[in-house]
DNA sequence: AAAATAATTTAGGGTTGTCTAAAATATTAT
DNA sequence: ATAATATTTTAGACAACCCTAAATTATTTT
């Protein structure tokens, strides 16, 4: 079995490698709040135990065995968020961190009969998709509001980060996975974009945080 | 906060402490799986952050603070194992390792919505009393089924121990909390009893057994 | 292509919690 | 009451994980 501080370092490579094919010190020191000396010493560790390949100066990439291990944590992390937020009535914006520490704890039997008292759910309130126990997950047909055209309907299905301010300014829109909404205006001079929902006529949503905005869509009527 | 390790300490010594009134450092070794020399350096640490009082060669005693501790910890590991067996379906001998791991998750707030969510179960699928938030609980009104007399009806409601051997026996001889049953005999010659109950109509109770289970009484025929 | 800068690693050290072996203290037996 | 034994503590060390400061290597600028 692995010590917590090694599972959080190999799920902190694989969601850097989802964006970089390439990891890099200072960007792993940078995510788990701790300096590259540090990281580097944990390199040498986990790749001794054969879950990451390391080439001193030139970054990191996980193997097959280490990637396995990171969506086995990446697993339990998100059943846990379901759960909190399903059944201990969290909000989505307060799961994150009781996660954290929930992803940690060793048995695989616990994980198999969450995932089956859950209902074997795809998504987590996030709306990002739940490996299976053998690591697949579903692709969810996703789309950044910032490329959706005037005119179309569509419903949220994802947040691209989970920072508190991100989940606090969209719980005051009230904007949550599955909110549907619809494109009134899109205003190339700063790139803001202005949509409605049931709960809100209009609303302005700047660029910065449409780009961290994930839809799906429901129908087009720009080409009536 | 408190390290694992710190309040695995603050634990066993608070369920030492039940039995014996004074704890001793060779106890503790024992009970934590771990050296004396090593008890010794975790007293005076424990010492320092006022959890109990500690005399050098005269063992220790937890203060109001490490006893409110320990009351926390006691709740967070009985409601997690009673969510385990109700709801996840494990079986009452399996929870106690899990249990052990998810006591220690830090989040005054997941406990509380934890128990709302349970229904404030006031004991755990083993017959212990679950503290509530302030340190209180339920005293059962047990008796160990070694002082039930002949001919009266009873009821399992908790075990002494939890070890894996007790709990397989209990098992085989499906014997669980909750259970009736009618003490037939007792044999003064090696102090065991004889029992019956729905699924067992005869069944020998060793007195090692009979003394690591406590039960309610339900009534009583011996004086009829 | 050399110099300046940025990123990364090494060296040496700290903390927590553990260990073994030896010393100190308490308890029990005579 | 002293000797033998059992318990507990101290001393010194080790592994995991982190740190700072200095050295090394890579990248960017000129």
């Amino acid at each position: 079995m692995y010590t917590i501080s090694e599972e959080n370092y190999i799920k902190s490579i694989y969601h850097l490698q989802q964006h970089n094919r390439n990891v890099t010190t200072n960007e792993l020191a940078l995510k788990l709040d701790t300096k590259p000396a540090s990281v580097t010493d944990m390199l040498k560790k986990l790749k001794a135990k054969k879950l990451l390949a390391y080439e001193k100066y030139y970054g990191v990439q996980l193997t097959a065995e280490g990637k396995k291990l990171a969506l086995g944590i990446v697993r339990r992390h998100r059943l846990w968020e379901y759960f909190l937020v399903q059944h201990l009535k969290f909000g989505w914006s307060e799961v994150h961190e009781i996660a954290e520490q929930l992803e940690h704890i060793q048995s695989p039997m616990l994980v198999e009969r969450l995932d089956v008292f859950l209902g074997e759910p795809r998504f987590d309130p996030h709306g990002d998709p739940i490996p299976d126990g053998k690591g697949k997950m579903e692709n969810q047909h996703r789309i950044s509001l910032l490329l959706v055209e005037k005119g179309t309907h569509a419903e949220i299905c994802a947040v691209g980060n989970q920072t508190p301010e991100l989940l606090a300014m969209l719980d005051a829109r009230q904007l949550f996975i599955g909110t549907p909404l619809l494109v009134k205006n899109k205003y190339p001079f700063d790139n803001s974009i202005e949509i409605s929902t049931a709960a809100m006529p209009l609303l302005n949503i700047s660029e910065q945080l449409a780009s961290q905005l994930f839809v799906k869509i429901i129908n087009s009527t720009t080409h009536a």
